[in-house]
DNA sequence: AAAGCGGTACTTTTT
DNA sequence: GTACCGCTTT
């Protein structure tokens, strides 16, 4: 073992291996992307055991849980299996959930309390204003729990806030004055209802260490050591926590990189990187500035670009070996075209380099980008998966059967009580539910308890519907019952079928509903395999895996955790520059790189954003490992308008000579041509564009080249005369997209989003009011509108 | 109680 | 362009 860590610290540079050798007092490491941060952390750790320290006496601390997975996974390396589990790593939120269940009666909550996650939190709001009587529209529930959560990362409770007069003036200032009744009440529902949101975590932790001299004194003699990672991106609450885990030995390691601060939206303060000499001045700062993930190219173009912002930490990165290529730019007129660009980019890296789809990482400022992209890979037929925050878990039979799992495991919980009520139909409607709401709020006591409360019929509940209230509540309480000591999946089983939710959906045989029956497979088998999973770390002792611990596991998951090995097995990967920290590519598309849009709108008007979304953008730069592409369009699609926006101004701050060719500036008007319609911004597409074509594009249009010329058409051949491409799967833009709706002839074979595949009997009318009667395999005939349909012709097998 | 409609807001990022 | 809400209808 001894001799294994030798061989670790071998293989780090001279800085590495400083810090790694550091490991009494206050180490701030300054980590610059792709600096080895991750190994240093690793075998910082891997050396403290080497020293004798008990590895359950170290504590590390990450965001995301999979960071922790692999720090585990590769100090289990180092210093064997055995060893390695019982250090204390993983993501704030869920170590802390750990010690607050521990210390859960002394805060008033139920040692099983439950999480609520975003959406659950926005509910939940929801209800409280609208039974305070306030307009929703004034108090838009997402930004009130906005406020809300600022509030609470800065460590400010209810009754801080009542007093806080610079709250109660912006409050006021808003004509949002009754904003501290509402997080009020937020908090009484919350606590009644045994569930914590995210931020309540981080603020339960801070008032048990405040008022619990005894949980203090706990908690934080357990450690010897803490090591928090990503430094730059803890807020208030998670500082002061770390600040007070750490008084007594002072062991405290961080790591992070000032210029990677993406979070400050999300009460991230870059201050606590910035101070830690402050409170700490005794510690030792190491400089970790050699990059190994990134080309010469990429290392000092991305430096020209961060350059731009004030008050860093100061270092110098650098990268050693391969200049690489420079910096391709991408100059697109439509998000359609840009993202035929970078498709064909991709398949020509493959074909001509034996890159593999896996190698490569779309990445955007805004969810809403995807679809673009998502759209010309799977007319390549190329596999991708993308990492968003519309994911599995925000399906609405996936929400519904979680609300069962949820209030099995909480019955309290009101809002999954309200989801899962008449779900499925129950013949319990909105009337009853709103008269129990009213029964509950006077008793002060949550849903399922107030069913069983007497005289619930001077609420205008009728004998028929407080019966099959309580015959619901005892469905959930004979369930309830098992949680502690049946196995997560078998549990999991018996909610479904005894909900009747899994027969519900079974039911539906239409396209969608054999897919949201997938789906709550796809939910009960995520349950199978935490459950393995868990089985497979405790090797064979006879612990229960329960469904609470299920819950936990999943509320605390973040996009790029939810990615399996099969889901991400070879395919491109698309994320927004957030998701993507931490993570690297050989080849990365960095797209959309158009003022408003990246940097965003919001931060037009402060320096400081700005300098945030610089951060961010830097961030993504130094994802590439070997090749990085940015691309922006001259006019593109957004909330159903076209826009306009010159190029980012972050790419004009990117030294020229790390480019492969000057930048082309806006793509202007220039008149004559018909490079006009891409530039025209928000006026609409009229119907008699329809009529041109898109033929004589690459005519005065410099030096693109149309994207689809010397392709092959998607699906089929071309049927017009001229040659066009045809059939893309959205006529998002009649003057690009090449007439589809004449493509279509009787005979054909075609599938349709919703309907699935079936054959087109007849076409009437005339252009642009084109219908083609279909007769569906599944479900008929139908009359579709082309204009409208969304169908193509059927992918031959 | 479910389905169908018309209006509106949405798009900054998320543990 | 779409998702969601609230209203109306069956």
């Amino acid at each position: 073992m001894e001799n294994n860590v030798r061989a670790v610290l071998e293989e780090l540079n001279e800085e590495q291996r400083k810090a790694v050798q550091c490991l009494e007092g206050p180490v701030l490491i300054v980590a610059g992307a792709g600096s080895g941060k991750t190994r240093v952390l690793t075998s910082r750790v891997a050396n403290l055991l080497a020293h004798g320290c008990d590895p359950s006496r170290v504590l590390a601390l990450t965001f995301t849980k999979k960071a922790a997975g692999e720090m585990k996974e590769r100090i289990a390396i180092m210093v064997g299996y055995k060893k390695a589990r019982k250090v204390v790593m993983g993501t704030f939120h869920s170590i802390f959930v750990r010690f607050l269940r521990e210390y859960a009666s002394v805060l008033g909550y139920p040692e099983q309390f439950t999480i609520y996650d975003q959406s659950d939190s926005t509910s939940a709001v929801k209800t409280v204003i609208k039974e305070l009587g306030l307009d929703d529209a004034v108090y838009k529930p997402r930004d009130v729990l906005a406020r809300i959560s600022a509030a609470k990362n800065n460590l400010i409770t209810v009754s801080a806030y009542k007093t806080n007069a610079e709250a109660l003036k912006s409050d006021s200032y808003a004509k949002k004055p009754r904003l501290v009744d509402v997080y009020e009440r937020y908090q009484q529902r919350l606590k009644q209802s045994g569930v914590m949101d995210f931020d309540d975590i981080l603020v339960n932790m801070n008032i048990l260490l405040r008022d619990s001299r005894e949980a203090l004194e706990d908690i934080s003699s357990r450690f010897s050591h803490i090591m928090v990672d990503e430094y730059q991106d803890t807020n208030l609450a998670q500082y002061i926590i770390v600040r007070k885990l750490a008084e007594k030995h002072r062991n405290v390691c961080v790591v992070g990189d000032d210029s990677q601060s993406i979070y400050a939206f999300r009460g991230a303060r870059i201050q606590n990187i910035l101070n830690f000499k402050k409170d700490y001045p005794e510690c030792r700062v190491f400089r970790l500035e050699r990059n190994y993930r990134s080309t010469r190219n990429i290392v000092e173009a991305a430096n020209s670009v961060i350059e731009h912002n004030a008050g860093r930490i100061p270092k110098k990165c650098y990268a050693e070996g391969d200049s690489g290529e420079k910096l391709h730019v991408i100059k697109a007129y439509t998000e359609q075209h840009e993202a035929a660009e970078i498709v064909y980019s991709i398949q020509d890296r493959i074909r001509s380099e034996g890159a593999k789809y896996e190698d490569f990482a779309l990445l955007y400022r805004t969810n809403a980008q995807s679809r673009a992209l998502e759209e010309q890979l799977r007319r390549r037929n190329i596999p991708y998966m993308i990492y968003s925050g519309n994911s599995f878990f925000e399906r609405a039979e996936v929400k519904d059967m979680m609300a069962y799992f949820k209030l099995v495991v909480n019955p309290l919980d009101d809002e999954s009580f309200k989801r899962a009520v008449n779900k499925p139909a129950r013949s319990i409607g909105d009337t009853t539910v709103k008269e129990l709401e009213a029964a509950a709020a006077s008793a002060g006591v949550p849903l399922f308890k107030a069913a069983y409360l007497e005289g619930l019929e001077t609420y205008g509940l009728r004998a028929a519907a407080i019966a099959k209230l309580r015959a619901f509540c005892a469905m959930i309480d004979r369930l309830a019952q098992l949680v502690s000591n049946t196995d997560a999946f078998e549990l999991a089983q018996h909610i479904a079928d005894d909900s009747g939710l899994y027969a519900f959906y079974k039911s539906d045989n239409s396209i969608e509903g054999q897919a949201r029956t997938a789906n709550v497979e796809e939910l009960i088998n995520s349950v199978k395999q935490f459950v393995e999973e868990r089985e497979e770390e405790a090797e064979g002792a006879e612990d229960v895996f329960t469904l609470d611990d299920y819950l936990e596991n999943v509320s605390l998951l973040s996009n790029v955790d939810v990615a399996d090995d099969e889901d991400t097995n070879n395919k491109v990967a698309l994320m927004t520059a957030h998701s993507a920290k931490g993570l690297e590519f050989p080849f990365v598309y960095v797209t959309g790189l158009e003022e408003n849009l990246f940097p965003s709108q919001s931060s037009q008007l402060s320096a400081h954003e700005v300098e945030e979304e610089r951060r961010l953008f830097y961030v993504a730069m130094t994802r590439a490992k070997k090749v990085l592409t940015l691309s922006y369009a001259g006019t593109r699609m957004r909330n159903g308008r076209h826009e306009s926006n010159p190029p980012s101004r972050f790419l004009s701050e990117i030294e020229s000579r790390y480019l492969d060719k000057p930048l082309g500036g806006r793509i202007e008007k220039t008149g004559g041509t018909n490079q006009d319609r891409w530039s025209r911004g928000s006026s609409p597409m009229g119907v008699a564009g329809a009529t041109r074509r898109p033929a004589t594009m690459n005519e005065g249009a410099g030096p693109l080249k149309h994207p689809w010329v010397g392709q092959r058409p998607p699906y089929g051949s071309s049927t017009g005369s001229t040659g066009k491409p045809s059939t893309p799967l959205k006529p998002v833009d009649p003057d690009f997209v090449a007439l589809p709706m004449t493509a279509f002839r009787p005979g054909m074979r075609i599938e349709h989003n919703r309907f699935g595949f079936g054959e087109i009997l007849e076409i009437t009318g005339s252009v642009p009011e084109l219908k083609a009667r279909v007769r569906f395999d599944e479900l008929g005939e139908k009359l579709l509108l082309l204009k409208y349909a969304k169908m193509r012709l059927e992918k031959k097998a």
